[in-house]
DNA sequence: CTATGTGCAAACCGTTTGCACACAT
DNA sequence: ATGTGTGCAAACGGTTTGCACATAG
């Protein structure tokens, strides 16, 4: 069993060619963007775009040009936006996985201690989270997202 | 099987005896105050700071006044907050059930629609969903909170 | 050289707070 | 009469946008 304390978030080799995906897709390779990536890899776990822009270094980047570059990333499918329901938007680098792996994590609510889970059962999961992780009190939360026949319908005639 | 039509929201009878609440937990049997429990009641599923406030009528409440409202509520168990990840609060009436009645909801990205679903299985969910409510491409947000053991350990001795 | 990307500063938007007046007890 | 609650306006914090300069191609 791994312990909690190496925040559950794996090693993850960088996404393989991204500078060839960005040159397609998005536009052109920045130093800025190299950076950023190269922190997000650094970093490992959902991040805000504070704690991305500090981990970028000296020459700190501003915010506004992360907040744009995750965007960026995100559409590429390089990084994967999480919500802690915090009001703080976090990104973590994607998966090498092609799927883009749907996981999701455990936190402390007390620290910032994060746990990447690499599977989604559920039933069980609470009570085998506290005696796999040594956690307490867990909660979850959880919300459905789709599209309603009425929208689905609409989508077909788009215009009323 | 019930239509979603109806938005899945249940009618709730108003939770018993929430002035005598009120007066024992909290303070004042405010006109303010019955009016927002009032706009609640009619709302039934879970609404925006402002959706509340417009809802409480003509001579229209003040935002401020509905978050401190709501956070005294909620206190009082009263009312729950409930999060969609879009960054916005949202509160829906408790039901008279004692523990608070956990449950989650279904909703359309296109429109606003909202489905409150009573069970919370989630193996087969989301196909099950999709088949019950005529709902696509169904998504779902989860993460899980808790208090991680050094964190436990800190509690026992407060300062360092 | 030209068009895209970045930094800076201001705008935005939901939420919170300070303060004087209103009102429940 | 007293102290809690409310409205108003300003403050706050994260995110977004406009614009002039920097830089990749």
């Amino acid at each position: 069993m791994k312990s909690y304390r190496d925040h559950g978030c794996h090693h993850r080799s960088p996404p393989s060619q991204w500078q060839e995906l960005i040159r397609r897709q998005a536009g052109r390779v920045t130093r800025t963007r190299q950076l950023l990536l190269e922190a997000l890899l650094r970093l490992r776990c959902p991040s805000t775009p504070k704690q991305i822009a500090e981990a970028v270094g000296r020459r700190t980047c501003d915010l506004a040009t992360v907040y744009r570059c995750m965007t960026l990333f995100e559409q590429m499918g390089l990084v994967h936006r999480v919500d802690f329901g915090d009001g703080l938007a976090r990104f973590e680098i994607a998966d090498d996985d092609p799927s883009g792996h749907h996981h999701h994590h455990l936190l402390c609510r007390q620290c910032d201690r994060i746990v990447k889970l690499d599977d989604c059962i559920l039933g069980e999961v609470e009570s085998s989270l506290a005696s796999h992780y040594g956690f307490v009190e867990i909660q979850h939360r959880l919300e459905f997202f789709g599209i309603c026949p009425d929208c689905q319908q609409a989508r077909r005639r788009p215009s009323p």
